[in-house]
Parts: structure tokens; C-alpha cells; sequence
DNA sequence: TTGACATATTCCCATATAGGAATATATTGA
DNA sequence: TCAATATATTCCTATATGGGAATATGTCAA
């Protein structure tokens, strides 16, 4: 079996660098195709195939603006991302804690 | 060019919901590899090879105990993607929030 | 040293890219 | 209707899997 595809969830989307770029890109505000472009120095066929990617799993939506397509984050689909993660940061509190208590013995000891 | 090596980092190893499992599982306490196997229900093989990529970029590290091997997870590794999730939760909330008005206020019109 | 248990690695294959090039589709203004 | 602008899609290729099967490596007990 191969890799799961980049479409199947939020996940394998924001695996690729670029589309991680382009998510930040559009923290601040929605942005056309063409702005996207211009900001990631990447060819316009790729920015759309991205594009499409991050709207298939729904990190982003988009509207058309006469002839542009603007695209902004979708922010909800990032939540599940977010929560995963959370709970793993008693973990990363309580090692830190540690790193932290080691250094103030060592330099007790001095 | 392909896509990018799940080795390459902590993103690409998660996108993987194995793996995922694999870092859940591993959330309350460290394991040995067949207790993991036993968990997953997966072959062997894949259990290391899966184990073997979350190494790779740190999310896991192990130690031998006897003919076994121990894994734990390197919680400090989640991090940065739990920090690169956050820079979303500012429009998530807002977004949920105008979410609520608007059902707040299709009650209210009843 | 040897057999058994516990893991890791290698080989093979079907599958899914990501980017480049070329082309198709959609929308607007003349 | 037609040219120009803005995006999307298709075709092609090199690359990186993830799982199954077989095998190699490491460690302990007798």
C-alpha cells in the first residue's frame, strides 16, 4: 500500500511545506490566486493544485471576484490539528519542568 | 519531485494516522514494541518500521531492556506543530463566535 | 554454544504524489 | 464575438512510500 493520499484529511495536508506557506499567507487576509502566486514564488499551476488540495480537506474556501478566485483559511479545520496535539503538552510541560529543575542543580553545585 | 520524506519532519511523520495511533498509545506510559504490535494490530514489521520514522525526527526515543526495547514519546517534539496550529486559534474563535451570534439571533427572531 | 524470544532490515510492488509544460476553462471589456 | 486576463486541469516523470514476506541481528537462559 502507498502513502495516504494528501486529500484524506487536514493532516496530510498541511504535511507539504507549501501549503503550510500558503496558510500563513492567508492568516492575515483572503488573497487571490494570483497574489498567492506572487508571495510564494511558485509556478500558478502549482499554487492551484495546493489550493485545491487545502480545499478538498477544507483548511480553505474561496469565492470568485469577477475573474479572480479569492481564497481564505478556513480556520476550524485546523482546530482537530491543534487538539491532537494538546494532548501531548502535559507531557512537554512536565520534560521542560525537568530540563529546567537539572540546570538549577547544576548550577547550585558550582 | 516527489513528495517529501516522512523522515523529513515532525509533519510529515504524524500525517500518518499509524503513527498517530502509535504516539497516542504511547501517551500514558512507554512500551515495548510487541506491546505496541499487540495494540495496533499491526505486523511487527511495520510497528518498527513506523517506530523507526517517528525516531527519525524525535517524536519517540528508546531504550533496550532486555531483549526488549522501550519506546516513549519526545513530547517536545509535538510542539512546534502545536505552536504552528495556534496561529490559527485567534480566527477559529472568531469564526465560532459569529457562528453562535448567528444562531443566537435566528432564536431570537422565533 | 545453542535455541528461543524480541526487533530490525531488506526486497518487492502498487500507489500517490509535486513540479514542469502544455492546454483547457471561465469571465470581462471592446 | 473575440482578445486578454485569471485559474484550473491534464499529462508526464522521478521519487518515496507502507505493507507483506523473508531474513538478519541482538539478547538471554540453559
Amino acid at each position: 500500500m502507498a502513502r495516504a493520499a494528501t486529500t484524506s484529511d487536514a493532516f496530510n495536508a498541511v504535511a507539504e511545506p507549501r501549503r503550510r506557506d500558503i496558510l500563513n499567507y492567508l492568516v492575515t487576509r483572503e488573497r487571490s490566486v494570483n497574489e498567492i502566486v506572487d508571495a510564494m514564488r511558485l509556478e500558478q499551476p502549482s499554487v492551484s493544485k495546493h489550493l485545491k488540495v487545502l480545499k478538498d480537506v477544507g483548511l480553505v474556501e474561496a469565492r470568485r471576484e469577477g475573474r479572480q478566485m479569492v481564497y481564505r483559511v478556513n480556520a476550524v479545520a485546523i482546530r482537530p490539528l491543534h487538539e491532537w496535539t494538546s494532548t501531548f503538552e502535559r507531557l512537554w510541560k512536565h520534560q521542560l519542568l525537568r530540563v529546567k529543575e537539572r540546570a538549577e542543580a547544576n548550577d547550585a553545585q558550582k
